[in-house]
RNA sequence: CGGGGCGUAGCGCAGCCCGGUAGCGCACCUGCUUUGGGAGCAGGGGGUCCCAGGUUCAAAUCCUGGUGCCCCGACCA
């Protein structure tokens, strides 16, 4: 099958959906919105979700489950946050279905109605601090550091594959606190465990920062992010970590008894990453030939493909090779399909950005070599069949930095500082935006306003801008810091 | 929620204007020849033409009403 991929430079939006359905990682369902993940690309989701796991608990948290469905009461006991999600809820109403009377099919039976509605959870804050009330009495019971990695539905009015989603995968993490400074740091460590995973596993840089208030998770004091930039100038938010202050504590009335036998409401701090990451993956590193993956999320790290088809003498030579590839803790896959020929699977596993592909045939074997090629720059080479695996290994952590460097550089080459507003509108309306960095009088009239003109908004308050006289892009009042604007995802 | 598009074989589409009982490419099956960058030839299997109603001797095609999905915008991870 000649599987054409829509060049990015014709149409970027096509390109993508050219890649999530060409490299088989997902495909639109029955259901408006909602996508149905393949096999391959759930194992990237295995393989992000497990080494988010191991890092979740290596800082201390456990998971646990909560329930699907959240009473309609419990979402409204926090004002904003009800404010926040109202508009984008599943709500079930009845419980029973019946065969309608003039034979047509099923009805929904209409005795059934539920006396309160569920909401189906678009996030877990309210059914989680409803039950931390029983659960959490003194200051014994703090840290409650728990993490649920499970399924949330928000009805948004658009759907893109991955990157929104009617239901979406995601873990959430909700922790609870004796004092603030302590569910400050919590927001904090969780922050840096997600850009850690995003830069050295992902292979995606990404800028740490606070959000402005526009822009803050509802419900939360503050929104602590990490803004990762796509190939076309576009911003993707790929995690948030927020610190709810007693907000949701008030709301549900948990408090604990301290040392000195107070009580006190207690601090609190959710933080997610979703599917979305997947999106944010395919966005930084694949090209025109597919789907490129960093080594450190690519479910089969090297492929071999034997030329012109398996053989016994070929056989044995790759069985060997794997078998010294696994033990390194290299995944790797044999391609002994009979029927398709080398050049359709070069192809092939192109598409599904394997970062090493080795090709061995009869011409190798008589010079004791192997053919090595790598996917990020599409570079090939012949190298000595002894000691094949070092070669690899060295391979697959080239390609991990190599990835990262090329992401970083094409970050910071897309990064423009702006003092003017026509500067600034000019380069929103360029091919390729980029993260622009403006000064920003700090009022919320002045973000609307740019984002009215503009559709940029402020992306985040990064962490390590240093202080800068200046003037607001804007409005020309003064300002003492730097906001980093984007169009986004 | 506004604007646009599309529902015909597993996938991508043509046929519809001008009604006559469905076709092309890929994929799939069989055989032979091939095989170091998406193979060639020959043969073969597979379709309630989104749903309902109407017009007609006859509907994928015309009419009416549904419905689903996708894309583009405003809202959001």
């Amino acid at each position: 099958m000649a599987k054409e991929i829509t060049p990015r430079s014709t149409d970027y939006a096509q390109w993508y959906q050219d890649i999530v359905k060409k490299a088989n990682l997902a495909e639109n369902s029955a259901v408006r919105g909602c996508m149905v993940i393949k096999p391959y690309g759930f194992a990237i989701w295995e393989k992000i979700h497990d080494q988010l796991d191991r890092m979740f608990k290596e800082t201390g948290h456990v998971n646990a489950y909560f329930p699907l469905f959240i009473p309609k009461s419990f979402l409204s006991k926090e004002a904003q946050h009800v404010d926040g999600f109202a508009k984008e809820c599943a709500v079930v109403t009845h419980h029973r279905l019946m065969n309608s009377p003039d034979g047509s099919g099923v009805i929904v039976d209409p005795t059934s109605k539920l006396e309160e509605e569920l909401i189906i959870r678009p996030t877990s804050e309210t059914i989680i601090w409803n039950t931390y009330r029983d659960w959490i009495k003194s200051y014994r019971d703090l840290p409650l550091l728990i993490n649920q990695w499970a399924n949330v539905v928000r009805w948004e009015m658009r759907t893109r594959l991955f990157l929104r989603t009617t239901e979406f995968l995601w873990q959430e993490g909700h922790t609870a606190h004796a004092t603030k400074g302590e569910a400050v740091e919590e927001t904090l460590r969780m922050l840096n465990v997600y850009a850690e995973f995003a830069e050295n596993y992902m292979a995606m840089p990404v800028i740490k920062g606070v959000k402005t208030a526009n822009e803050r998770f509802a419900g939360a004091v503050d929104t602590y992010c990490i803004e990762a930039l796509m190939q076309d100038g576009k911003a993707l938010q790929a995690g948030t970590s927020h610190f709810l202050g007693q907000n949701f504590a008030k709301a549900f009335d948990v408090k604990f008894l301290t040392e000195d036998n107070n009580q006190e409401f207690v601090w609190a701090t959710s933080w997610g990453v979703s599917t979305r990451l997947i999106g944010g993956l395919i966005m930084t590193h694949s090209d025109d030939e597919g789907l490129v993956l960093p080594p450190n999320l690519a479910p089969i790290q090297v492929v071999i493909i034997p030329i012109p088809k398996p053989s016994p003498e070929i056989d044995e030579v790759v069985h060997k090779i794997m078998k010294n590839l696994k033990a390194k803790g290299i995944t790797v896959q044999y391609d002994q399909d009979m029927k398709n020929r080398p050049g359709f699977k070069f192809a092939e596993h192109e598409m599904k950005g394997i970062p090493v592909r080795l090709a061995l045939g009869q011409r190798d074997l008589e010079k004791n070599e192997i053919e090595v090629a790598r996917r990020d720059t599409k570079e090939k080479f012949t190298a000595s069949l002894d000691g094949i695996e070092e070669t690899v290994a060295q391979l697959l952590l080239d390609i991990q930095e190599n990835l990262f460097q090329r992401a970083k550089s094409f970050r910071n080459q897309k990064t423009t500082k702006v003092d003017t507003f026509d500067d600034f509108k000019a380069l929103v309306d360029s091919d390729i935006p980029g993260f622009i960095s403006a000064h920003w009088d700090g009022t919320s009239e002045t973000e609307i306003a740019i984002k009215e003109i503009t559709k940029a908004t402020i992306r985040c308050i990064p962490f390590d801008q240093e202080e800068e006289e200046g003037t607001c892009v804007y409005s020309g009042k003064p300002s003492n810091k730097r906001v980093l604007f984007a169009k986004s995802y």
